[in-house]
DNA sequence: GCCATTAGTTACTTTTTGGTTACCACTATT
DNA sequence: AATAGTGGTAACCAAAAAGTAACTAATGGC
C-alpha cells in the first residue's frame, strides 16, 4: 500500500560515520594519534582550546566506537596512553582526502596559520616539544 | 621565545571540512542531490525526520559555503531547485568512501534497513514516487 | 468565497553540547 | 608539611542546535 520514496543506499552508513567522527574534535584526535600513541595530557596540550571534560568525553566515545585503545598504567602520577585501532587506521586516508578537498575547494583560506600552536598549555613531561 | 607544539598540518582544513559537512544532515542532502537537482519539498520528503526549519537552514549554509546552487522560479506556487556545485561534486567520492568505511568497519550493523523510507510526508507533485 | 499548493518564516520551547571551576587519589620532591 | 604532577569526575551554567506549531504570499480550481 505504502509507496516507497526514492532513497539513497549510502545515506545510512554515511550517517553512522558522521555520528562517529562528524564533529569538531574527533578527526583532530584521530589525526594526532596517527603518529603513534599519546597521553591524555599531550592531547590536551595539542588541542589547547578543548576542555578536559570534553576531551575525556570524546575519547570515551571513540573508544566505545572501537576507534581508540585506552591503556592505563598503574603508576603515580597516572599514565594513560591512547592509540588508534585498525578500524581507525582504515579511516585515516579518508580523513586525508577530506582535508585535501578543503585545501583545493577553498584556496583563499590560509589553513597554514593553524599549523603551529604557540603558548598552549604545557604538560610537564618533556617530549611534548619540537626542537 | 615560545616553544612550538607539534601540530598536525592537516588538522585545520579537516576542521573546516567538518564545519561544512560534519553533521547529521548535510552529507545526506549532498548525496540526494548527486542524482540531479531537486526541489525543497522533495528533499523534505526524502528526509522525513528533518524539520522544515532545519532543512532550510542547512540548505542556506551549504549555499553559503559554495556547495549548493539555489534556483528560485517565479511561479505560483513557488518552485525552488537545489543542485550541487562543482565543489560539492568533488566531495562526493569522499563521502562514498566514508560510507564504505562504515560498512566495512561495522559489518554487524544492518544499514540496509534505512534504504526505504515508508509513510513519509508526501509532497503533492508526482515525480516523488518510485514505481 | 474557500481551499490547496510551495517554500519558506517567526516565535517559542526543548534538547544537546560545551565550558568552568573545584575537587580527588597517590606519590615524590622540597 | 606543603606542593607538583596526572587523569580524570561532579556540579553547575551558558550557548548552540533542533523541534513544534502557526502563519504567509499569490494563484488556480471548485
Amino acid at each position: 500500500m505504502a509507496r516507497k520514496y526514492i532513497d539513497n543506499p549510502n545515506a545510512c552508513s554515511l550517517v553512522h560515520t558522521m555520528n562517529i567522527i562528524g564533529n569538531k574534535w574527533k578527526p583532530i584526535i584521530l589525526y594526532l594519534l596517527s603518529n603513534g600513541s599519546m597521553r591524555f595530557g599531550m592531547l590536551n596540550a595539542l588541542i589547547p582550546t578543548i576542555s578536559k571534560k570534553v576531551l575525556t568525553n570524546q575519547l570515551k566515545e571513540l573508544e566505545n566506537d572501537g576507534l581508540l585503545l585506552r591503556q592505563s598504567f598503574a603508576e603515580i602520577p597516572p599514565r594513560v596512553e591512547y592509540s588508534l585501532t585498525e578500524k581507525a587506521v582504515g579511516l585515516l586516508p579518508v580523513l586525508k582526502l577530506l582535508s585535501d578537498w578543503a585545501n583545493e575547494a577553498y584556496p583563499e583560506m590560509d589553513f597554514e596559520q593553524c599549523r603551529i600552536i604557540e603558548n598552549g598549555k604545557k604538560p610537564a613531561y618533556n617530549n611534548v616539544y619540537k626542537k
